[in-house]
DNA sequence: ACTCTGCGCAGAGGA
């Protein structure tokens, strides 16, 4: 049986004698849930686990043995037992692989991300190639294609498509010479790219192949020893332990290093194989467990590695230098020793509380992962995780021997699965059973996916991604330790930011607007830019961008989404930027179909392609794509960040890493940064460092600079989008008294005003600009449908009396009234969330409450989300909800009271 | 108790 609980007792790792002889174990006590503690016994080798068992961790050990002792139940490791740290921790299999290289090996990857290589992106394509010969692709055309696809890149790094390949062609020779040994026949049984997932053993990866069930790992490099390297054999060791946990008895390896040939044999090995075996026993299955736990615990603490941890020798390690300079300016004990002088201590303290508050987002990724098997089908689907109950309708391999699924949906149940995202893609059981990594490509009442392989497709499930956990640090990393002097003595409050003395004229009819370009143009360090709802922020930052790029500026633009980038762009062009100016980075997907003209292509002709990217002035990209690869590669003079109130401080250093100077321009009264690890979580674990350090992610770095610098900052207070009465609360409550109609006429709209409408057909209280509405529902979970009912009926009134659907918007706080809204309301009215309708505003807004009795709910808590739904509506607004519950919170209170 | 957008997924290599 498997026993698994919190430790309790992490006990100490002592010898025995038994008629055995003598004998390592450690009495671990763990409390399963709810339940009372029991003692485990480990043996052997897994008596090393003791070592770094806490109190507090989760403990699992399989196929534990029971025992009866002086009346009491007990129970110990057996022969089949693997003893897991922290199950719930997903350990990739690269991790594993780099840590038995040397544990800080490990550690600096996480923390910076390899950069832009010619190695690497060679060892990708000719995986690409491997794949693609597996699926029977004729050898030239993969060649050819994977070349051409990764163009931009070795554009970048000086590289010609014909020399690419053929040195990608050698690799190739030895894989085909293998594959021609008589394997690619019918008794053969080959599969590509095998995603395995394991919740047992908390380790996750890509395996590049399957042959009868036993792992293949490709290799670009050379190995002539007669074994395969440690490391080699221990990834492909992890993807066997993996394969014999679905029962697939996987118990030989095979590398295959496709550098070597003829010319590399040797007296010793005689060996003209690129491929070489070996055989995978539970020996090495439980050293890959012992490593992964060492990870797990590591983790569990933050800990730091020192690289003393492996007997790894430093002086032939390829990163001595990365870790002696990381070490040394860090000032963290290293194997290999220090080089240079520490960065100060309040830059460390920094380090160390982002770098926690990073790692606690990465927890919250793995819990969304635990949820592939915690929760059923349904719960997932409820949950909005997953889409089921699919029916199949065909599987086609397309064009480079991968395979395009179809399926048909059973209802018309929502999730967030997007056109574009990778989705785990399975016939039911995405954990147990086989998944395949798919790219949705379609998502309608027919759904369209592509895989490697082909998977009856009955189901598809968010895959949740550590990418961004990975940006943020590796943004933190750049931004400490190879960040700019100045630019960090402003981040850490040592240096006021200084600005040039020259004014101009920008723009003639806005004060605020014409001083916030002004500030931006004359930044010598960084300038704030606070646009309230409505404010024109999006002109601004296009007449800014307009007038750095004047002066010879190479210009970022970023922002959080994709929304908002191409909105920026979009102002850009109506300021005459050329399409030669302007480059847009991003996938396909996320681009906006009208800018997709300006979209930079990964793949075609390596010089073309870096010509365009760094022919233009201006390049646009989330602050996401700041943090890829090819981006960290490029510089500018100025990067402006837009909706910086919403981004995490990593975030935006992705974005600001890349240029001299910075403008961020946003609006702290607005929604924050969402951040999946709650406070509570954070809180607790903050105390317990002592560090006193305080606050999370959610403080963007917009809002902690304006606190620090309101010198650098402006404030836009002419707002073009509400009518007075409208605007009048959020003014007041929000932004002191400061933000006013930018003229009469935007003061004075009304309904009225919109074509055919006659505002006499609507009843009187309707006709004011703000009313309130309490319809006397009753919650059901996070819906109300009483009061969905009465905003079903009020939008009809709007609609009767004149107003345009599409000029209709409907908010509410849940996702669930959302659902329950729409089901109600024609398809041209917009109903969503608070969230997701920051950034736009429509001409009626009725906003839906839900909360009856009492406000009991944490999304009721956050004032900037108020501020958000008050602010969408430019000539009537419409609050729908119960008064007792709205009064019972002095905001709300005001907030009815106003609108009454 | 709730909100949810990014990203070619994970891994690709050097001696």
């Amino acid at each position: 049986m498997n026993i698994r609980g919190t430790v309790t007792a992490p006990g100490e790792q002592r010898t025995v004698t038994t008629r055995y002889g003598e004998r390592d174990l450690a009495e671990v006590v763990v409390r399963p849930d709810d339940d009372v503690p029991q003692t485990v016994t480990l043996w052997g080798k897994w008596a090393e686990t003791a070592d770094y068992l806490e109190e507090g961790m989760e403990l699992l050990v399989t196929d534990a043995e029971e025992s009866e002792y002086d009346g009491e139940t007990t129970y110990a490791t057996g022969k089949e037992s693997y003893v897991v740290v922290e199950p719930s921790f997903l350990v990739n299999v690269t991790d594993v692989r780099s840590w038995v290289q040397c544990p800080r090996m490990y550690y600096l990857n996480k923390l910076s991300a390899i950069p832009l290589n010619y190695p690497v992106v060679k060892g990708t394509i000719v995986h690409e190639v491997f794949g693609d010969l597996l699926r029977g692709r004729e050898l030239d055309d993969s060649i050819e294609e994977r070349v051409e696809e990764v163009g931009l890149q070795l554009g970048l790094l000086g590289r010609e498509t014909d020399e690419v390949a053929g040195e990608v062609r050698q690799n190739a020779r030895a894989i085909e010479g293998w594959l021609e040994q008589g394997v690619l026949d019918d008794t053969d049984d080959w599969r590509s790219e095998y995603t395995l997932i394991s919740e047992q053993f908390g380790i996750k990866g890509r395996c590049d192949a399957l042959r009868r069930g036993m792992p293949v790992e490709l290799k670009t490099g050379k190995n002539t020893n007669r074994d395969p390297r440690f490391q080699d054999k221990i990834q492909a060791a992890c993807y066997a332990l993996l394969l014999q946990e679905r029962g697939v008895p996987a118990d030989t390896g095979t590398l295959l290093y496709t550098k070597n040939s003829a010319l590399d044999r040797t007296e010793e090995t005689g060996d003209l194989s690129p491929a070489k075996e070996f055989s995978i026993g539970k020996g090495l299955l439980e050293f890959v467990v012992r490593t992964r736990n060492e990870i797990a615990a590591a983790e569990f603490d933050m800990d730091v590695p020192t690289g003393y941890e492996a007997n790894a020798k430093c002086e032939y390690c390829f990163e001595k230098d990365t870790c002696m300079v990381v070490s040394g300016r860090l000032n963290q004990e290293s194997k290999a020793g220090q080089i240079g002088r520490p960065i100060p201590e309040e830059e460390r303290a920094y380090f160390r509380e982002k770098y926690e508050q990073i790692e606690r987002e990465r927890r919250a990724t793995h819990r969304e992962y635990a949820k592939l098997w915690e929760q059923t089908a349904q719960e997932r689907a409820d949950d909005d995780r997953a889409l089921i109950g699919l029916e199949p309708a065909g599987q086609t391999q397309i064009e480079g021997g991968r395979w395009e699924l179809r399926a048909r949906r059973t209802d018309d149940a929502v999730s967030k699965i997007r056109e574009g995202d990778v989705v785990l893609a399975s016939k039911g059981d995405p954990v147990s059973g086989h998944a395949e990594l798919a790219r949705v490509q379609q998502l309608g009442d027919e759904i369209v996916v592509t895989t490697d392989e082909p998977v009856e497709l009955r189901r598809l499930d968010v895959y949740p991604s550590e990418f961004s956990a990975d940006g943020m640090l590796t943004a933190l990393h750049d931004a400490l330790l190879k960040g700019d002097e100045r630019r960090k003595d402003v981040l850490f409050g040592r240096r006021e930011p200084e600005f040039e003395a020259d004014e101009r004229t920008f723009i003639g009819n806005n004060d605020a607007q014409n001083a916030a370009v002004n500030l931006a143009v004359n930044a010598k360090d960084c300038a704030l830019i606070h646009g309230p709802p409505g404010t024109g922020k999006t002109y601004t930052i296009a007449r800014t961008i307009r007038a750095l790029a004047d002066d010879g500026n190479r210009v970022l633009l970023s922002a959080f989404t994709n929304r908002a980038v191409d909105n920026a762009l979009e102002a850009l062009r109506e300021q005459g930027f050329g399409e030669e100016e302007i480059v847009r980075v991003g996938t396909e997907s996320g681009v906006r179909e009208d800018m997709q003209d300006v979209r930079l292509e990964r793949g075609g002709d390596p010089g073309e392609r870096v010509a365009e990217l760094e022919g233009a002035s201006v390049v646009a990209a989330t602050t996401a794509t700041c943090g890829s690869r090819i981006m960290r590669e490029q510089a500018f003079d100025v990067a402006l960040v837009d909706e910086a109130s919403q981004l995490t401080e990593p975030a935006t250093l992705a974005a600001i890493n890349l240029a001299e100077r910075f403008v961020l321009v946003g609006d702290h009264h607005q929604l924050p940064p969402v951040v999946q690890a709650n406070d509570a979580e954070a809180d607790s674990e903050a105390s317990a460092d002592g560090d006193g350090a305080g606050g999370d992610l959610s403080t963007s770095l917009f809002q902690r600079l304006v606190d620090l610098y309101p010198d650098a900052s402006v404030m836009l207070d002419r707002q073009y989008r509400m009518a007075q009465r409208i605007q009048a609360f959020s003014s007041r409550e929000f932004y002191d008294g400061a933000l006013r109609p930018a003229n009469g006429e935007v003061a004075a709209q009304k309904i009225g005003d919109l074509p055919n409408v006659e505002p006499e057909s609507l009843p009187p209280t309707l006709r004011t600009g703000v009313a309130f509405v309490d319809p006397d529902g009753k919650t059901a979970g996070n819906t109300n449908p009483v009061e969905a009912e009465r905003v079903t009926e009020l939008v009809s009134r709007f609609a009767n009396a004149g107003v345009a659907r599409e000029d209709i918007g409907v908010i509410a706080p849940f996702r669930a009234q959302v659902a329950e809204i729409s089901r109600r309301v024609h398809e041209s009215v917009a109903v969503d969330t608070v969230d997701r309708f920051q950034g736009s505003s429509k001409e009626v807004i009725i906003v839906s409450f839900v909360a009856t009795g009492d406000l009991d709910s944490p999304i009721f808590d956050d004032y900037r989300r108020v501020n958000v739904a008050l602010t969408r509506a430019k000539k009537s607004l419409v609050l729908v909800g119960d008064e007792r519950a709205l009064r019972s919170s002095p905001l709300y209170d005001r907030m009815v009271e106003w609108a009454t």
